[in-house]
DNA sequence: CGATCCATTTAAAACGTTTTCATCATACGA
DNA sequence: TCGTATGATGAAAACGTTTTAAATGGATCG
């Protein structure tokens, strides 16, 4: 209980040469020594309890917060999560959307989050290089794999925790979430066909991407399987400016046979091809139907009703960190660490996932 | 040049216990002292250019990258600029434009850029106390300003580098960006007027941004100049969701005589007028037009044409980032660290600003 | 030739933690 | 009474840098 000969400096205020106190500032001013300060706010079991509730109460008096960088430095782990963003990404809010999800799933650990935008003209391989190298954070989210994924096989190779949004083809399994494309489209298809439509026309992700095959198979199924006539827009897509999809709809059917239902993956892909398909003089819902994607409420602002299938951002981003902090912790199990999700359609019944 | 007596370990490969090189191995190979690597790879002049090479090309050869943790411990400094991001602030990319932006002025400094979303409940001020006790970031960026900002006081009181998007009415001066959206309001408002509307609507930022009370300024001085009639739609606002502002046009102007001109401060909100509007049986460019802050290409794809006038969020940003290193580089002079955008009108020069 | 200076290089301390390994009472069983 | 387990605390080393102060060995100079 008595201090030992210790040099007690003034044993009050913040000692410290940049003004913060340290774990050094309360264990002169509690006479302790500085690792038992350490263990007592770790909530070691083998410091005594009065020690430890004296210890915290100092602390909290003076203001003391750990020196992240000190921390970081001893234990090698940076407690940050790193989100890879990409500009296209935040069309409508798809980067608000996940990450909000993504720091629900953190509230509560020690993790924190934080976002590194890709805009320069940098390839995304080297973003990850730059995380993995200078130890940025101790898990990596992102999202539009590819089904080679170059990204995926770097962090693979390197042990690095990550969760993608979306799958791969790589013959490595890794932790994902990703939303059942193949369904939606099959799904949003038969929906049109049901209304009597039977040409159709698909607006999908950029080619390359997994989602983007998922969406394109699904829809090539129903459309098959329903023998009616299709065509795959594929010189425009989802991250096409909403400007160029409008010209792009106007100027092919100006006076061309138009499709008379479109499935749209976005929803300001949905937009702009109803003004270009009202430039060509054709009305909704009367001439022609859409399906699209939904991930936000842009499209209720828009008559008359566009069909839609939802995909829930917020709960994927939370999946996704779920996910992300099981596999930092050392799982491997991938039925716990992979998570695809079913559109929300009338009649089936959500199936329950592994997580949760 | 011959190394003096050292315990030259084995003297190849990397060194380090966790497994990436340091320093120390770099020393090793070249039989220099760290203090020696340590400068010649910070570039110190009293290195000579022999030895600077000679580690520079051994540090590229093993692949060394600094720890930053411990680089952080020792200066102080964290090499971050972290921007707070607000959810409604993604809706259209606003995010994504300004971050683009920022991280263009910080391409070529050490520094590099995080985002901290601010989505759980948690109050704004609680971030910005974070980011300081845990000194998360050397400067800081965040948007939304409020004439009495206390963040803009806690983080003047702490002397912690930041610069708004948007002004304040504080007596003490800070680093800022801000758009013209007093000129913004009166402009667009005049370009109705121009145009013969005489009644006129105002649906523009949440109360209590500085950036509303401007634009709401700037209308009421147009409106008031010619003298015609206008209203504040005050119960919605740029942040609502696009069905809500849709529904509260509809069933407010159901009945009662609508405005022939409405001044929008967003483009999604434009858009949910117009389809309020249409519910109404009222037609754009017929018996109303619209004029928009148009900061995407979302209304591009709207027919017939809204008026907008442009706001450019990537060069706010830009100057946002350069203003904050200059700042963080110890200047007070607030001639170069504030900046007022004018907006492009046609028949105005654009003012050369402080910033480059 | 000794003092002085310059250009390089180095040793050692420090930044604030965590962790390994002791230390020290006290209590306990024999 | 003596070892020994036990429960609480402490000293010191380490993480990988940067920085202060010092050293080294010529070259220059009076």
């Amino acid at each position: 209980m008595a201090a030992r000969s210790k040099p007690v400096s003034s044993a009050t205020g913040p000692a410290n040469s940049r003004g913060k106190p340290t774990l050094r500032t309360i264990a002169d001013i509690t006479g302790l020594a500085v690792t038992t300060v350490s263990r007592a706010l770790a909530n070691a079991p083998q410091i005594s309890i009065e020690t430890r509730n004296r210890v915290r109460q100092v602390a909290l008096d003076i203001g003391y917060s750990p020196d992240r960088a000190a921390q970081r430095l001893k234990t090698g782990r940076t407690n940050v999560i790193a989100v890879l963003l990409e500009p296209h990404e935040e069309i409508l809010g798809y980067g608000t959307s996940v990450m909000a999800g993504i720091a629900k799933a953190l509230q509560g650990t020690p993790y924190h989050l934080i976002v590194m935008p890709n805009f320069l003209n940098s390839a995304n391989i080297d973003a990850i290089n730059y995380i993995i190298r200078n130890s940025m954070a101790d898990g990596l989210i992102f999202s539009r794999t590819e089904p080679l994924d170059p990204r995926v096989m770097l962090l693979s190779e390197n042990g690095f925790p990550f969760v993608t949004h979306g799958r791969t083809e790589l013959a490595t399994a890794h932790p994902f979430v990703d939303y059942d494309n193949f369904t939606f489209a099959c799904e949003a298809t038969r929906q049109l066909i049901a209304k009597g439509r039977r040409r159709l026309a698909l607006i999908s992700g950029p080619a390359g991407y997994t989602f983007a095959g998922h969406i394109q198979h699904g829809f090539m199924t129903a459309v098959r399987e329903a023998g009616c006539a299709y065509e795959i827009l594929s010189d425009i897509d989802l991250d096409s400016p909403a400007g160029a999809i409008r010209d792009r709809i106007r100027r092919r059917y100006a006076e061309k046979d138009s499709p008379d239902g479109f499935i749209c993956g976005g929803e300001v892909c949905a937009l702009a091809t109803i003004t270009g398909m009202t430039d060509c003089g054709l009305t909704l819902g009367l001439e022609y139907d859409i399906v699209a994607k939904q991930t936000s409420q842009l499209l209720s602002a828009i008559q008359p009703r566009v069909g839609t299938i939802y995909e829930d951002l917020t709960a994927t981003g939370e999946h996704m960190g779920r996910i992300l902090l099981r596999r930092i912790a050392g799982s491997t199990e991938f039925n716990e660490l992979q998570l695809l999700l079913k559109p929300d359609l009338p009649f089936e019944t959500q199936p329950v996932s592994a997580a949760d």
